[in-house]
DNA sequence: CATGAATGAGGTTTCATTCAT
DNA sequence: AATGAATGAAACCTCATTCAT
């Protein structure tokens, strides 16, 4: 890359601290989050986890809630990534499906932290909730939309594409907390392979 | 009624008005914990909605969480109760899939608040995400016995009875979510039908 | 006095309390913003002065600075009082000046705390300042009255009543200053008449 | 000039900078602390007020409280030179009193800022409001002995010549507030005379 | 039983000061 | 000399719980 380019391109070092520690921040927010909750998880403790002093954290953040939905905005905004680019890689419907499924089903996997906090304290802040239909909202769209091609296409019956779309998040949704919850710990690919049977005999079902 | 008898099954004034007591308590603390949740719910706000000092909840519950405990406990054993009855009401499996959506959805109609509270900060207290698939197991692993029978008696197709009842709890429960943030009013009946449509058309599906 | 203007007239038994637990509250603030000033006046501090816990401040004001509001309007509003009725108490107007000088001069000596907020901190707040020369103002005008009237009949030279009275009131005000700041204490009365001799010649000139 | 003289009296590069630079970050202070107050008064708004750095005001200053006692310094410093400076140009008494009086107006109307300071929040620091008077001190000093001469001389009548000064100094200070809290903008010339005549007609009256 | 004033531990936030760069 | 990110002590304020009446 050429100097000029890297001058336009690159951040200066400042920059880049400065997103390291805000990274940092809210990775030690998450952790105490889904420890404790919103509120429960106390500002010392988010210091302390972070490794800073608590004053560290009003240079990065105006207030306790503006970390919290920075954790959340962080988390959604990547898990909706993931789903929309997985869902675009897959060409047929049943892989579309399953992509959905599957991609939301590993990254609460590796990401259970960021889960537990949408599963249990997502409407602590009336803000929450509703956020979080909004991140859900375009991948299900866009499941939404490959339901209705395929309905078209007579390759599924007739469905409410929309509908249907939010009835599979439902039943990802479901089986991601009920995994979360358990304590013995099911081979993921199997519960996917189960929900996807589920959905796609509904689809694909001659009646 | 003979003494004996009253001495037995009645109850003294006492408990009588103690009950009631409670049961105001407890009712207030459901409207205000819907509308401002856990934390934000404070115990000054809860004795005003209940026409009650502040102290005098303490005579009646031991703290703020107990009182959070009795409200989810109340409902949850009602809901539980009604599902079980209606389930148990209906003799072949779509009635009783139907039945379990459809009891669930009308109460959460006529339960708004109770459902508020269960669908945004079911976890604000450790205790309580367990607890409520505690609730919810039973009637779930009844449908679960139902529809195992009808995979033996070849009316649906072989599927794993537990997780499928699993699944549909999970698509009541994201129905009735969606109804709950929804500003349009739709038709109860419409949604019950078209969750009741998918999931039967998975069940009976000749592949 | 009769039942039932008692009745009327009477405070309950709860508001004699909460009045003087008000007041003291007013006083411990009062204590302690003299010797700390504003920002360093804590609320621990004033807390422990009057001889309750922190949080019954919150009970009787909202906030550190509806503390300090409430010491100055109660204290300026009795001195605004006193300045009036020793006003209106005298004839002449060499007494009524003689009088508002004086009364104030006492009560700073007798009120020594609240002077000194007055003198030292007043413009802690963007409110105070302003508002001090609001409370000052009536008598002013009032003392400003009695000098048109007093050179309308030709017992003083003619002067702008108003400017003038606004001297008086700045001779008060500096000779209390000097009076608080100074380590000797001269007498009240020598100081009185200093004053009131020097602003007697001043409007009594023939010149 | 020769090495030796250069050696004595010229300063080096370094503290010329040095002292334009604290020279800066006390206008900076005087503009943050006339704005704002002491406590209110921010480190971070004089540091960007000033132009530098927070950390560089710790390089001129040890504390925020030396600023401001800076500030006060330098102000004072420079209104009580001006103010014996024009004393000592004028001959006759009531020529001093009233340049005594003219002076400080005219540095108030210059120097809003330093006198708001002055005005409002000299007590901040237990140190500030007594130190005023030392600073006044000379002024007024030098104008009661005026004052003496010229009653010894019969140019007036017998009066406490200290007394009578700081009564003076009252008036001014007074007139002064008066003016930069009033809305509509009087001739400055106008009030001087004003409160030189009432001073004036106290001072030479026959009795 | 009922009250609600009082408590004080504990939370969030601010900001003067330090110090590594 | 200059910077400004980091610090953490200390402030304000809240609210679950207690207890004298």
């Amino acid at each position: 890359m050429g100097e000029a380019a890297a001058g336009a391109a690159m951040k200066t070092k400042q920059q880049v601290v400065s997103e390291f520690r805000r990274a940092e921040i809210v990775d030690a927010a998450r952790t105490v989050f889904a420890r404790k909750g919103f509120a429960q998880g106390i500002m010392d403790e988010i210091a302390k986890e972070a490794g800073v002093a608590k004053g560290t954290l009003y240079l990065y953040f105006r207030s306790k809630t503006e970390i919290y939905k920075a954790v959340l905005d962080h988390d959604m905004r990547a898990l909706k990534k993931s789903t929309l680019e997985r869902l675009d890689a897959e060409k047929g419907l049943r892989g579309k499906i399953r992509a959905f499924a599957f991609v939301r089903l590993e990254r609460a996997e590796a990401n259970k932290e960021f889960f537990r906090i949408m599963d249990s304290e997502s409407g602590a802040l009336s803000y929450t909730r509703s956020q979080y239909r909004d991140w859900l909202r375009e991948p299900v769209l866009r499941l939404a939309s490959a339901i209705g091609k395929a309905a078209e296409q007579g390759k599924i019956r007739r469905v409410d594409p929309e509908k249907t779309a939010w009835l599979i998040a439902d039943i990802t949704r479901g089986t991601i907390q009920r995994r979360l919850l358990s304590q013995k710990e099911t081979p993921l690919a199997a519960d996917a392979e189960f929900l996807l049977d589920f959905i796609w005999a509904s689809l694909a079902a001659k009646l």
